[in-house]
DNA sequence: TATACTTGTAATCAAATCAATTACACGTTA
DNA sequence: TAACGTGTAATTGATTTGATTACAAGTATA
């Protein structure tokens, strides 16, 4: 299974709100970029907000970065659109036999390597900006004659 | 959202076998440490044994281990029960608008970026071998007076 | 051979999550 | 006041999960 693609899409929605800074990044704008419905747009917008990485008025069309792009990092994101909660990348069996002496002791032992599994993953994200992304997506353009 | 519990139950089920190699593993033994239904180890073991972890027999009761503990991690558990695809831990959104510089070249740019922290984690896991798990759940057992 | 037990596997079910969609209250601007 | 935007709740179909039931087929033992 897979983690929710929230994150891709709140990756996009920064990364075209930064492409449009001069124009206006309505909830219908961004939508038509991503192919989606601007409702899912919102939602994703509200999060971010709440993040502390845009800025959204009710009533007033078009969303700003509040922090500039090299200081998000896809972690952050993550952590914003809330795909996964902390130490719960992978779930762990509910009650297992506690007469058992691997029932009584395999969550206990399995939760801390779990954890830093999935924190190795975090880290990775942790030191991807929005800035690497946009370059990224600058450099592919100019590529294309 | 979460990686499915076949994944820890699939180490529960090898470090029980190991626990028990005195005795018969069979599935109902099994799942009463897992506390589970019987037909659901016998799933899971279905895919051990596919990815070579153990060894069952039709109509013989009892599952026994087919490599040593030192040589299984938990990366081979993790892919025996098949709980992310490769690449796939991040879903990405579909169809993104190809009119738009970010719509047509964020799946290219993100993909590299979420295949690296895809495989940081499965790094991880791939360090620990189910002695490791062993010895643990040991240590814990003698520390209960 | 007959019986009991086991594995292998398919089908079904309720619950959870996802993403899309519709609807509408409320804020802002012209 | 009319038009447009955000905020947010409710509904829907699709998919996945884990539990359960059922049964065919293999094996061992009396």
């Amino acid at each position: 299974m897979s983690i929710s693609s929230r994150f891709a899409v709140g990756i996009h929605i920064l990364t075209l709100i930064d492409f449009n800074r001069e124009g206006t990044s309505s909830s219908e704008f961004i939508a038509s970029s991503v192919n989606t419905n601007p409702a899912v747009i919102r939602k994703l917008m509200g999060m971010l907000k709440k993040a502390g990485l845009i800025e959204v008025h009710p009533g007033i069309a078009g969303a700003k970065l509040a922090k500039d792009l090299s200081e998000i990092t896809l972690f952050d994101v993550y952590k914003a659109v809330n795909v996964v909660q902390e130490k719960e990348l992978f779930s762990v069996h509910n009650n297992p036999n506690p007469q058992c002496p691997v029932g009584r002791n395999i969550q206990n032992t399995i939760e801390p390597l779990f954890e830093a599994a999935q924190l190795a993953m975090e880290k990775v994200l942790g030191s991807v900006t929005l800035e690497d992304v946009v370059t990224d997506i600058d450099k592919k353009e100019k590529m294309e004659c």
